[in-house]
DNA sequence: GAGCCTCTCTACCACTTGGTAGACAGATTT
DNA sequence: AAATCTGTCTACCAAGTGGTAGAGAGGCTC
């Protein structure tokens, strides 16, 4: 079923049902037993998708660690998803397109996520830990740095960056880098 | 001509060319007369979309400013692209997607622009100015967190940041100290 | 064995898709 | 005035779209 998340690599709008069932080995109809329509199905691999992307970041965070470590630990985890499974973060992308079809539905079930993280951002402020700004604001900038160095493979052959592990390792690590630079009060 | 950038809004796949045509108050035909194909129609407005990005950057870096002046120069003009006009990031949003149909041809006409950035960091950190660090990969870092901070409406509605232009303007300043943080040595 | 339930199938439908062929009106050239 | 060129139109097409109706196969309980 999990299968199905190749509306992650090419969209929504350009993948039939046509297409779905004969890459399944199945009849459309099939599908539209299952689910009602076609929306419906895209719905259900957005709950899907979800439910992972949360398992994912709660085993990022099950540790107790605090400070750039835990940062760390996060960047290690949407990094190598984003390796394992990149059409999780392709539905990311095609999902949280401004006027997306069901934006409300990922943002809903994930916004708890961003709601742990702010918390912990604050936390860290208050223990000195994290130069102190608008947890929220922060909060977007951390995650539009991360889910973009993961995700944005096109840029990066624009940039002239090869696709090698070695770069990968690399760019985990400058992006380590990065982010501590942008969190740590420099005193 | 321009206003065909509605592949900007809805993606590609999404919009039809009747779709199109109705919007313009003409025939499908008549724009198969200006175009052969659907595709190229596409990357016609991908050329016209990469023009005005060009021209953006080349406005955001006309006055010979260094360290954090210049990166804000571009950070503000990013910003005020995204609003005035956000079928332009989209566009770019759409043709990065990973396998996308013609990320190549962007990516080749924005190259250069790439280039004379990495240049531009590369020389701050010669002069001191930003912390030493891979440029190519310090730019991929920049490139996302400006772009995501800029573009990312549906991430920063389900964060809890509403969309007024005190929050804007907010933004704004948040993602320079973020990025000032992040740039400076800080000694 | 009859009836029922679950599931996948074939057959079909109305509609939309990108694209072609060619008529026709207006302007420009000869 | 005839001929040509330019640009938009109507008419049409084959292929593909999401979705419906219903047949039929296999397993289940009575």
């Amino acid at each position: 079923m999990a299968a199905l998340a190749a509306y992650g690599t090419d969209g929504y709008a350009a993948t039939s049902l046509d297409a779905l069932a004969e890459h399944l080995g199945i009849r459309k109809q099939t599908i539209l037993y299952w689910f009602p329509s076609k929306r419906a199905l895209f719905e259900a691999v957005i709950d899907d998708a979800a439910s992972s992307l949360i398992e994912a970041f709660d085993a990022a965070t099950s540790s107790d660690l605090v400070g750039m470590d835990q940062v760390e630990a996060i960047i290690r985890r949407v990094l190598r998803l984003a390796v394992q499974r990149p059409e999780l973060l392709g539905l990311v992308r095609e999902v949280s397109r401004p006027g997306s079809l069901s934006a409300e539905r990922l943002a809903d079930r994930v916004a708890p996520v961003f709601a742990r993280a702010a918390d912990f951002l604050a936390r860290e402020m208050d223990a000195g830990r994290f130069r102190r700004s608008d947890p929220s604001m922060l909060l977007l900038s951390l995650y539009s740095t991360v889910v973009g160095v993961a995700g944005e493979f096109e840029v990066q052959r624009a940039i002239g960056l090869e696709s090698t592990l070695r770069v990968a390792v690399e760019r985990q690590r400058e992006l380590v880098r990065f982010l501590r630079a942008a969190l740590v009060p420099s005193g």
